[in-house]
RNA sequence: GGGCGAUUAGCUCAGUUGGUUCAGAGCACCUCGUUUACACCGAGGGGGUCGGGGGUUCGAAUCCCUCAUCGCCCACCA
C-alpha cells in the first residue's frame, strides 16, 4: 500500500467523521466516570457559520475531545437558538419581497411562514460544524422554541411573576421603529454622529417680543414639548419660571419650570421637556407631573399630535420642520453639533425613547448571588480582566426589559380578562389561567373566550439564560438524572460581547432556579479581525468563506490557524497564512510519518548507541513538553499549548529525532528503535489529536490496524510520567556542539558526506554518552579529547569547552584571531560589568547570599575564559 | 463624563513572587542548499536602549507617579 506524498485532507475528513458518528463516540450517558460538559453557545437557527463560531466551536472541541482521551464522560450540547428579533426580521423581509405585509396576517399565519423558514434554512449551521469537525453529542441537539424548552421558559416566567419579580412598567424602553419592538439596553449601540443643534425662540405667553431660547437636535419633537426646564441657579433664567411659553407651530402654553438636572451650561442653557421621548424629560416630568405627549406611531411617524406633519417619518418631518421655523422666524441659528446615537444592533434603525408598557425583570436580587460567584471565583472568568467589567454592569444592574412586540419566540403567559391595568392572570396554560381568573374576579362563569393572552413574546435571552439547565430538562425537572449528573457543566466558551446578554444572566439563573452555578470556567474569545484590524463582517466583505477555506486547506489546517494566535480574551487578528501555517504543519507531520513508514526492520540487527540514546532524549523531552502543555490547559492558554506542540514535532521530533535515528542510505532499522519509535509517533498523535483531529485519526489508522473501540478519539491521552532534566540540558549542549560543526561546514563549504574529525578540549565534564550523536549528525569520524589548543583547526566554543575541528588547507589563522579576539573583547566587557556589581559594597551587603554568589560564579568563569582565550591568540601568533 | 485594560523584534504574542537560564517564541525577512520524508523543505543568520519622562531599589520589561497613544465597558448631556 503506497502513501500519497502530499497529504490530501478532502480525501479523508468526511470518512473519519462518519466514522466517529456512527461509532457512538460523540454521544454521552450519564455513567459511573466523571462528566466533562460543554453547552455550546447556541448560534442563531439561520444562521451561517462565521469566523467567530470557527474560533470558538474549534476551541471547544479541543476541550471536549482532550477531556474524552483523558477518560472523562465528556459530553458537549449542540443546539440553535430562535433568535427572535433577528429570525422575525428575515422572514418579514422575505415575506415583503413576495409581497405580503406583516400586518396583513395573522399571528397563526405569520407563526407559520416563520417556522417554514426554520424548517428550511433552519440548522445549516449545525451541518456547518461538522466540517469543522465538532463532536458535539447531535442526539442531543436542541432548539430554544422546542416544545421542553418552551414549557421550561414559561414555567420559570410564571414562577418569577409569583415571586414578585416580574411586573408591568410603564417606563422608557428603546424602541426599534423598523422592527417595531422594545429592544434591551444592550442592544442599542451609541455611536457619535454629526448632527445639528437648532436654536429656537418660544415667545413668551401674554408678552410682546419676548422669548425664550432652547437648543436641541431633535426640532421634530416639539409637539411632545410639555414644559421649558431651566437651571434653578441660573441667573438668567430666574425671571421667566412661573411663566409660559408658546410651542411654535403647535401654538401650546407651556410651563417654564425649574430643574436640577438641567446643565445651564449646554446650549441656551434652557432645555424643552418632552417626557414621552428622552429619559432625562421623562424624569424631569415626572418631578413636575408634566402631561405626557406622545407624538409618534409605531414606526416612528408622527401621530396626530404632528399635526400637518402626521403621517410622515421623524426624519422627513425634521427636515420640513426646519424649514417652516425659519421661514416663521422661530429658528434663530443653527450648528454643527456631534451627539451619541443610538442604534438597533439588528435592524441598525436609530433608537427612540419612548414610554411604554413593558414586562419587566427585577434584577437587583437575582444578580446578587451572581456577583459572588465570581467573587469567591466558584466561577472563573477567563482571562480575569473581564471580572472588572463584570463586577461594575453586575452592581449597576438595571432591571431587564424582557418584553418584545413579536411573534416569534415564548409567547408571554398572561391572560387578560378585562382592561384594566391590573385586569391579568399570569399561568403555565389558558385552563390554569382561567381558574386563576375565577378566583381573582370572583366571576366563576368566566369563559376561556374571555381571556385574550399577551400579545408580546418574550427577549430571546429569556430562554437563552436557561440553556444550561434546559437543555437536561433541570428546569421542568430538577431531580432528574441526566441533570443531576451533567450539572453544573465544566467550560462555557463565548464572546465577551455576551457576557451581560447572557453569560452574566446564565448565573443569575442558575442559581435562582437549581441553586448553582451553571459552569465553573468561561472561556471568553477574542473578536475575529481581520488583518486591518477591522471586525469581519458581511457588509464589509472581509471575511473568507470558512467552508471553502476548509475545503480548500482542510479543516485541521484552519483549526489551527485560528488557535496559533488567539490567547483568551485577545482580538484574533486573522490571516489566510495562519492557515498556510497550519496546513503546513499537517503535511510536515504526514512526511514525518511516511519516512517512518518507509523504514524496514531487521529482525537480526541490533540497536546503535546513537538510536538508544536519541530514544531515551526524546522520551524525556516528550514528557517534559507533556508537562508544559498541562499547565498550559490548566490556565486555558490554549494557543500555547499547541504551539509547544507545533514545536516538539516540527523541532524535536522531526528535525533532530528523525535525523538522529535515520538508518543510513540503504541500511534497515533494528527492530526495538522501530517499535518504539512507533510508539513515540503514536503519542505525538495523541496530544495532537484534540487541535487536529482528522490527520491524526488518519495516521493512526495507517500505522496499526485497530479496531473501531481503537479509534485515536477515545484513544488514552498519555500519561506524564517524570523526566530527567539534567539530561535535557545535555542535550542542548551536543545540539549547540552540532550547530557548530554545521556552520564551520557552511563557512568552509565542507559537505556533509565528507566525514571530519572533532576534537573536544575538556574544561567541564561532558558525557560520551552522547557522542554517538554527533557522528550521527554531524558526520564525524572520530572524536577525540585533546589537551592543547589546536592551531591547525577552526575552533568554537560551547559552555567551557573547546572544540576543534582540523581541516588541513582550509584553516586561515587570522580569521581564527579575529574571532577569538571579538569573543575576547565581549568577555571582557562582561567582566567589566560583573565586577562593577561586586564592587558596589551596597550590592554586596544588601542583596541575597545566593545571587552575591552567583555573581562571583559569573566573575571566576569570565576571567579564566578570558586567560583561556588569550592564550590561544598568542598561541596564533 | 466615569471606570478598566493594554503599549516588549516588521507582525501576533510569552515573560509567573524584581536577581544565572531575562530580553524570548512563531510567522515574516536575509544567505546558502536538487543529501534517497517533506521546497507546504533543510541549514545558517540579522533584528528590540521592553511607548516617553520621573521615582523606589544594590538591582526594574517586572513596583510607584506622570504624560502620550490605542482598545473595551458603563452613563440621561438636550
Amino acid at each position: 500500500m503506497s502513501i500519497p506524498t502530499k497529504y490530501d485532507p478532502a480525501k479523508i475528513e468526511d470518512k473519519w467523521y462518519d466514522y466517529w458518528l456512527k461509532n457512538g463516540y460523540f454521544h454521552s450517558e450519564p455513567d459511573e466516570r466523571e462528566p466533562y460538559t460543554i453547552v455550546i453557545p447556541p448560534p442563531n437557527v439561520t444562521g451561517v457559520l462565521h469566523m467567530g463560531h470557527m474560533l470558538n466551536n474549534t476551541l471547544q472541541d479541543v476541550l471536549i475531545r482532550r477531556a474524552r482521551m483523558k477518560g472523562k464522560n465528556a459530553c458537549w450540547i449542540p443546539g440553535t437558538d430562535h433568535a427572535s428579533i433577528a429570525t422575525e426580521a428575515k422572514v418579514v423581509a422575505k415575506l415583503k419581497e413576495q409581497g405580503i405585509e406583516k400586518d396583513d396576517l395573522t399571528r397563526d399565519e405569520f407563526l407559520k411562514h416563520a417556522w417554514d423558514w426554520t424548517h428550511k434554512h433552519g440548522g445549516i449551521i449545525l451541518e456547518q460544524l461538522k466540517k469543522l469537525g465538532a463532536s458535539c453529542d447531535w442526539d442531543r441537539t436542541k432548539f430554544t422554541l422546542d416544545e421542553d424548552m418552551y414549557e421550561s421558559v414559561i414555567k420559570v416566567f410564571v414562577e418569577l411573576y409569583n415571586k414578585g419579580k416580574i411586573y408591568r412598567g410603564y417606563r422608557m424602553v428603546n424602541w426599534d421603529p423598523e422592527a417595531k419592538t422594545t429592544v434591551s439596553d444592550e442592544e442599542v449601540n451609541y455611536t457619535d454622529e454629526e448632527s445639528y443643534l437648532y436654536y429656537i425662540n418660544y415667545p413668551i405667553d401674554g408678552e410682546e417680543n419676548a422669548y425664550i431660547q432652547i437648543a436641541t437636535t431633535r426640532p421634530e419633537t416639539i409637539f411632545g414639548d410639555t414644559a421649558i426646564a431651566v437651571s434653578p441657579e441660573n441667573k438668567k433664567y430666574k425671571s421667566f419660571i412661573g411663566k409660559k411659553a408658546i410651542v411654535p407651530i403647535a401654538n401650546r402654553a407651556i410651563p417654564i419650570i425649574a430643574d436640577d438636572e438641567v446643565d445651564p451650561e449646554f446650549g441656551t442653557g434652557a432645555l424643552k421637556i418632552t417626557p414621552a421621548h428622552a429619559p432625562i424629560d421623562k424624569e424631569i416630568g415626572e418631578r413636575h407631573q408634566l402631561e405626557i405627549i406622545d407624538i409618534f406611531n409605531d414606526d416612528a411617524s408622527l401621530n396626530e399630535y404632528g399635526l400637518h406633519y402626521q403621517g410622515k417619518d421623524r426624519d422627513v418631518v425634521k427636515k420640513e420642520i426646519v424649514k417652516e421655523l425659519a421661514a416663521k422666524g422661530f429658528l434663530s441659528k443653527t450648528e454643527k453639533h456631534t451627539h451619541r446615537v443610538g442604534r438597533s444592533e439588528r435592524t441598525n434603525a436609530v433608537i427612540e425613547p419612548r414610554l411604554s408598557r413593558q414586562w419587566f425583570l427585577k434584577m437587583k436580587e437575582l444578580a446578587q448571588p451572581a456577583i459572588e460567584a465570581v467573587n469567591k471565583e466558584a466561577v472563573k472568568l477567563i482571562p480575569k480582566k473581564f471580572e472588572n467589567t463584570y463586577f461594575h454592569w453586575m452592581n449597576n444592574v438595571r432591571d431587564w426589559n424582557i418584553s418584545r412586540q413579536l411573534w416569534w419566540g415564548h409567547r408571554i403567559p398572561a391572560y387578560f380578562y378585562g382592561d384594566g391595568e391590573n385586569d391579568f392572570v399570569v399561568a403555565e396554560n389558558l385552563d390554569k389561567a382561567l381558574e386563576l381568573a375565577r378566583q381573582k374576579t370572583g366571576k366563576p362563569d368566566l369563559k376561556k373566550e374571555d381571556l385574550r393572552q399577551d400579545e408580546d413574546a418574550l427577549d430571546t435571552w429569556f430562554s437563552s439564560w436557561l440553556w444550561p439547565m434546559s437543555v437536561f430538562d433541570g428546569i421542568r425537572h430538577p431531580e432528574n438524572k441526566e441533570f443531576k449528573y451533567y450539572y453544573p457543566t465544566n467550560d462555557l466558551v463565548t464572546a465577551p460581547e455576551i457576557l451581560f446578554f447572557w453569560v452574566a444572566r446564565m448565573i443569575m439563573a442558575g442559581y435562582e432556579f437549581a441553586g448553582d452555578k451553571p459552569f465553573e470556567n468561561v472561556y471568553l474569545t477574542g473578536i475575529v479581525r481581520d488583518k486591518l484590524g477591522r471586525k469581519m463582517s458581511k457588509s464589509l466583505g472581509n471575511s473568507p468563506d470558512p467552508i471553502k477555506m476548509m475545503e480548500e486547506h482542510g479543516a485541521d489546517a484552519v483549526r489551527v490557524g485560528m488557535l496559533l494566535t488567539s490567547p483568551a480574551g485577545n482580538d484574533l487578528p486573522f490571516d489566510l497564512d495562519l492557515v498556510i501555517q497550519g496546513r503546513n504543519f499537517a503535511n510536515k507531520i504526514w512526511n514525518g510519518f511516511r519516512l517512518v513508514k518507509s523504514w524496514t526492520v531487521d529482525p537480526e540487527k541490533t540497536q546503535p548507541a546513537y538510536a538508544q540514546t536519541a530514544l531515551k532524549w526524546y522520551k524525556n523531552r516528550f514528557n517534559k513538553v507533556l508537562s508544559e502543555i498541562e499547565d498550559d490547559f490548566s490556565k486555558y492558554r490554549i494557543s500555547n499549548a499547541l504551539m509547544r506542540i507545533y514545536k516538539l514535532i516540527w523541532d524535536d521530533y522531526s528535525s533532530w529525532f528523525l535525523e538522529m535515528i535515520k538508518p543510513s542510505f540503504g541500511e534497515k532499522i533494528d527492530q526495538k528503535t522501530y517499535i518504539e519509535t512507533i510508539a513515540i509517533l503514536e503519542n505525538n498523535m495523541k496530544i495532537l489529536h484534540p487541535f487536529m483531529p482528522f490527520m491524526t485519526e488518519e495516521i493512526w489508522q495507517y500505522l496499526k490496524k485497530r479496531q473501531p473501540e481503537e479509534a485515536i478519539i477515545i484513544a488514552p491521552y498519555p500519561s506524564l510520567q517524570d523526566f530527567d532534566d539534567d539530561f535535557l540540558k545535555q542535550m542542548i549542549q551536543i545540539k549547540d556542539i552540532i550547530s557548530g560543526i554545521r556552520k564551520i561546514r557552511k563557512e568552509k563549504n565542507v559537505p556533509q558526506k565528507e566525514a571530519i574529525i572533532l576534537e573536544i578540549l575538556e574544561k567541564e565534564k561532558i558525557s560520551e554518552e552522547l557522542f554517538p550523536v554527533i557522528e550521527k549528525l554531524a558526520h564525524t569520524k572520530s572524536i577525540n579529547k585533546i589537551n592543547q589548543a589546536n592551531d591547525q583547526a577552526i575552533s568554537f566554543r560551547v559552555g567551557f569547552n573547546e572544540y576543534y575541528v582540523p581541516l588541513e588547507g582550509l584553516i586561515d589563522p587570522e580569521e581564527e584571531k579575529l574571532k577569538l579576539e571579538e569573543e575576547l573583547k565581549y568577555t571582557k566587557g562582561f567582566l567589566k560589568s560583573v565586577q562593577k556589581k561586586l564592587s558596589n559594597e551596597r550590592f554586596v551587603n544588601n542583596a541575597p547570599e545566593k545571587v552575591v554568589a552567583m555573581e562571583k560564579k559569573k566573575e571566576a568563569d569570565a576571567l579564566a575564559k578570558i586567560a583561556l582565550l588569550e592564550k590561544r591568540i598568542k598561541g596564533l601568533g
